[in-house]
RNA sequence: GCCGAUGUAGCUCAGACGGUAGAGCAACUGAUUCGUAAUCAGUAGGUCAGGCGUUCGAUUCGCCUCAUCGGCACCA
């Protein structure tokens, strides 16, 4: 005799088992039609799983956040069941829901092309109007093997082998389509309303690059066509965005053949570094670092001595000269370290603190390159803060402090946090990869912020706490980071002369802040879209004037600025006032200042905002206060 | 690096069963001197990414290389 409990606490007793849709069917028809899957104390499960025991249920539809994963599931297997019918050659393998949408991965010997996209978008649509109704049944584990070898599914095949043997597993079918899957599943096809193929791309095999790749077809499925319209309308206006096509437009950078990777900065975009780059040495003057600037090109002994070359010579930079091979720098530390063994440094001194605008190389994969997020040429706010052992949690207290503050000036609030621990390939003991790994826990959790792990993705030489940011479509970037590093000072012979007299190599923090500052404007333009607060605008104002009489007046304006600091520039052209508005509006011009006969005779100036607001006409000495109130604290 | 797609004027793009190419914007010249998102007219601009091949002839077809884009793997 179940008794169920419904989400506002409600219950309902019933004669016997009974399933998930009699359930809904019981509280409205309407209900039952709607439902896509259920939560039965708080497991999601399928509308056709049976109820035999009393339990909370709570029918999910399309309104709740999970009944939307279940169509994007569902969906995946609506795309594998329409490739399997267009390509029977084809092999399936796995169809995950993701982000906005789902994928799944082919394994197939022609390849598929844009053309067949379109073909099995049209025959997943075909399928889901023939409303095939989705059941589940139960194998045991070998007999799920047995079938899908039999099937000449060898993948499927392949991945229930690596389930424990006694388990048991589900398998989906619709129609003569039948999928190895947990589920749940939406009770038929025709609940699939609203989806769309999006985009053909390579995957390998259970994410190994020894393995062969497949296909992978990924598209996006939403509860209705207006959620999907929606989502496709976010996704052009996001591209919009994109800094690449933005750096061309604002003319901030350029890239070309010859230099794959590697940013040509124009004028205005160095302006924007220059400014980015100026804060950030305002900052490391407050909080007490000496900038330092060590050589590009080192000896590859040092490289080999520090484990760079070990792990990452194929992706490094090298030259040559007489009797000796050099890298160019991929990190900035052991040249920070070199500095810091200059002279003798004693406990009292510490913590030393030694920051660089890093200038480094990395000879990263060609498929990886991506604009200024990344590139082979980067600079990195870096910087390396030598302690204690004692002094560390409080180090690394500071340091998340200083990045938030950072982020927050930039106007960034959205930053995901991630911690990475030791990776299979790396230098010093269990016992101090222990050590710094708990000092990193611990500092987030003093902090209270919540992280995600991700085990093995440390550094060679530490642990890391990850700062990342999203791109205009959602991609994530790393920017800052937080290592603890207790192997690189001792194996480049760093010491510094402890309480009792005796040699102790420092414990070292990398870390940085913005990263990568390419990486960290690119970001920047897409989270501003182009559209900078005065205070990092390349150019903050523009001076027009409406006729020729006007020119020496706009001239000594934009001069005066100049002279206060501000980044102004006049566009004495002979065009209409309209056309010139127009033209620095689209630059976007933070302020546009218009000067006519009125505000010759007055000597003032027309202020109009970027967004086309009458700011009125103000004297200059009111136009810079109100630049020095839009860039304070910055 | 791997899989797929793409590469035509400074930018955005069109085009040709194989007969050496166009548009808009930008640029340049001239006229216009104008009050808050495009004044008018004219001129010039291209080894059709690069190389090799097939062909009487290749920007178009084939092969190779490079770069870019979307993923995957990588990311000190």
């Amino acid at each position: 005799m179940p008794i169920i409990t419904l989400p506002d606490g409600s219950q309902r007793e019933f004669e016997q088992a009974i399933s998930v849709v009699e359930i809904a069917k019981s509280i409205g028809t309407g209900l039952a039609k709607v439902a896509l899957a259920a939560k039965v104390n708080g497991r999601l499960v399928d509308t056709s799983y049976v109820v035999t025991q009393d339990c909370d249920v709570a029918i999910i539809s399309d309104k709740e956040p999970e009944g939307l994963d279940v169509i994007r599931h569902s969906s995946a297997h609506l795309l594998a069941q329409a490739v399997k019918s267009l390509f029977p050659k084809a092999q399936v393998t796995i169809g995950p829901v993701i982000e906005n949408g789902f994928y799944y991965d082919f394994a197939y010997e022609e390849r598929f092309t844009p053309d067949d996209l379109i073909k099995i978008e049209a025959k997943m649509t075909e399928l889901a109007q023939q409303n095939f109704t989705i059941t589940r049944s139960v194998k045991s584990r070998d007999e799920a093997v047995q079938f899908f070898t039999a099937l000449g599914e060898t993948y499927k095949a392949e991945l229930i082998e690596s389930i424990p043997a006694n388990e048991e597993v589900s398998l989906y079918q619709q129609g003569d389509f039948v999928d190895l899957c947990r589920g749940p599943h939406v009770p038929s096809t025709d609940k699939l309303k609203a989806f769309k193929l999006m985009k053909l791309a390579g995957a390998y095999w259970r994410g190994d690059s020894n393995n062969e790749m497949l296909q992978r077809i990924y598209g996006t499925a939403w509860a209705n066509k207006k959620d999907l319209q929606a989502y496709l309308n976010r996704l052009v206006e996001a591209e919009k965005r994109d800094h690449r096509k933005l750096g061309k437009k604002l003319d901030l950078f350029h890239f070309q053949e010859e230099a794959p990777g590697m940013v040509f900065w124009h004028s205005k975009g160095w302006q924007l570094y220059r400014t980015v780059e100026a804060y950030m040495r305002q900052r490391l003057d407050e909080y007490g670092y000496q900038e330092v600037n060590a050589p590009l090109v080192l000896d590859r002994s040092l490289w080999e001595k520090s484990g760079h070359w070990d792990k990452f010579s194929a992706d490094m930079f090298t030259t040559h000269s007489e009797n000796h091979d050099y890298a160019i720098k991929p990190m900035n530390c052991p040249g920070h370290i070199q500095i810091f063994k200059q002279g003798i440094t004693s406990h009292h001194q510490l913590p030393v603190l030694i920051a660089e605008f890093g200038l480094v190389h990395r000879n990263e994969a060609s498929g990886t390159l991506h604009g200024l997020m990344r590139a082979r040429r980067f600079v990195q706010d870096d910087a390396h803060v030598f302690c204690t052992e004692d002094q560390l949690l409080g180090e690394v207290d500071k340091l998340i402090d200083f990045t938030f503050k950072v982020y927050k000036d930039f106007g960034f609030e959205q930053i995901k946090i991630k911690l990475s621990t030791r990776p299979e390939k790396r230098v010093g003991s269990d016992e101090v990869w222990d050590k710094s790994e708990a000092a990193l826990a611990q500092a987030l959790a003093n902090k209270n912020l919540p992280w995600d792990l991700q085990a093995g993705e440390g550094a060679f030489y530490g642990p890391k706490i990850e700062f990342s940011l999203h791109d205009s479509i959602g991609r994530v970037w790393q920017c800052g980071t937080i290592q603890v590093d207790f192997s690189m000072p001792e194996r480049l012979g760093a010491t510094y002369i402890a309480a009792d007299g005796s040699k102790q190599p420092p414990v070292m923090i990398h870390r940085a802040i913005l990263g990568s500052l390419e990486r960290f404007i690119g970001i920047l333009i897409e989270n501003y879209a182009g559209e900078f607060p005065t205070w990092l605008a390349p150019i903050q104002a523009m001076v027009l004037n409406i006729s020729d009489r006007q020119a020496d007046y706009a001239k000594e304006i934009e001069k005066a600025l100049r002279q206060q600091g501000w980044r102004v520039r006049s566009d004495l052209r002979n065009e209409k006032i309209g056309f010139k508005i127009r033209e620095h509006t689209m630059q976007r011009i933070p302020y546009i200042i218009v000067v006519g006969d009125k505000e010759m005779e007055n000597q003032n100036l027309a202020i109009r905002s970027l967004h086309g607001d009458d700011l009125g006409s103000m004297t200059l000495d009111e136009f810079s206060a109100k630049l020095r109130a839009d860039t304070a604290g910055k």
